[in-house]
DNA sequence: ACGTTGTCCTGTCTGC
DNA sequence: TGCAGACAGGACAACG
């Protein structure tokens, strides 16, 4: 399930590895994974072009190619994005693969086959559906604790608990539910609390504590909890930080009250009912 | 209009 | 031991 950071890592990973090189073909093993377009012109418009760079928009990466078009990736829960080389055999669930004009190539692995690619042909990325729903970034330095406060209290009325309002992409874009139990618990604030039941103090604790968990994340090159790996296939450290995500039944670190897990917005959500109010 | 539920899918775990 | 059923969840459609 990657997240922002998981992503994030991914990204700066593939923007060292695959930028400048050039697709010889593509090799499309399950068709139903492209979103929008026919795999025939997928694999001509590609052909020949090179990378020029990778950015990230929430949990989509967007691979950039020298022909002015994009390649969109999600990796929704079971997805992976590998930079191996082409003696490495191929694993279970390789959907797509890229050969590349240095013996490499770049896989798109997906068991459960929920994540896509999808291919946008020049144009501007503001346009793309997929992008244009999306709320703020929130490790954006253009992201203020104002915007912040300002997301919250125009909808002061809503009924929606802070777990739902954390992980709908269209208010934050890059939450999804491990960190979201991970910001909670480091906030102190009950995934169940409205918003509209939230004090300014509360939510300059929870604007710092977005920016921090995702951070600290980051740093750890997120976190492998099923089986996340990163560009190069390797694991992210941030599962030994984890306060709260997969540990139901057990102590929490900070009070000592057995963490509980229950179903809140329809996803299980880890919380300890005794430091989170 | 808004919030919740169902859907897609396979691997893994639980219980009979 | 074996197998059925539950569960995991990102994002979108459909529903109430």
């Amino acid at each position: 399930m990657p997240e922002l950071p998981e992503v994030e890592t991914i990204r700066r990973d593939l923007d060292s590895l695959i930028v400048d090189r050039k697709i010889i073909d593509t090799k499309i093993l399950l068709p139903k994974i492209l979103r929008g377009g026919v795999p025939s012109r997928f694999k001509t418009r590609l052909k020949g072009r090179r990378f020029i760079g990778v950015g990230r928009r929430a949990k989509i990466l967007i691979l950039f190619l020298d022909s002015g078009d994009c390649l969109l990736v999600h990796l929704k829960m079971s997805g992976r994005l590998v930079y191996v080389s082409s003696q490495v055999p191929r694993e279970r669930h390789t959907h797509l693969y890229f050969v590349l004009d240095n013996d490499y190539e770049l896989r798109f692995v997906d068991p459960r086959q929920f994540g896509y690619l999808k291919l946008v042909e020049g144009g501007a990325l503001e346009d793309i559906p997929e992008i244009i729903s999306l709320g703020p970034e929130p490790l954006a330095s253009s992201f203020l604790q104002s915007d912040f406060v300002r997301l919250v209290e125009d909808r002061i009325k809503s009924r929606r608990s802070l777990k739902s309002f954390l992980i709908d992409q269209k208010f934050i874009a890059g939450i999804g539910n491990i960190y979201a139990d991970e910001i909670l618990h480091a906030a102190g604030i009950h995934p169940e609390r409205l918003l509209s039941s939230l004090t300014p103090a509360e939510l300059t604790e929870l604007y710092g504590t977005i920016k921090f968990v995702l951070n600290q994340a980051i740093k750890m090159r997120g976190t492998t909890f099923d089986r996340y790996v990163d560009a190069k296939g390797q694991p992210g450290k941030y599962l030994e930080e984890l306060q709260v995500y997969g540990r139901a039944g057990k102590p929490c670190f900070r009070c000592g009250t057995i963490l509980r897990k229950e179903r809140i917005a329809s996803r299980g959500t880890n919380f300890c009912p005794g430091c989170q109010n």
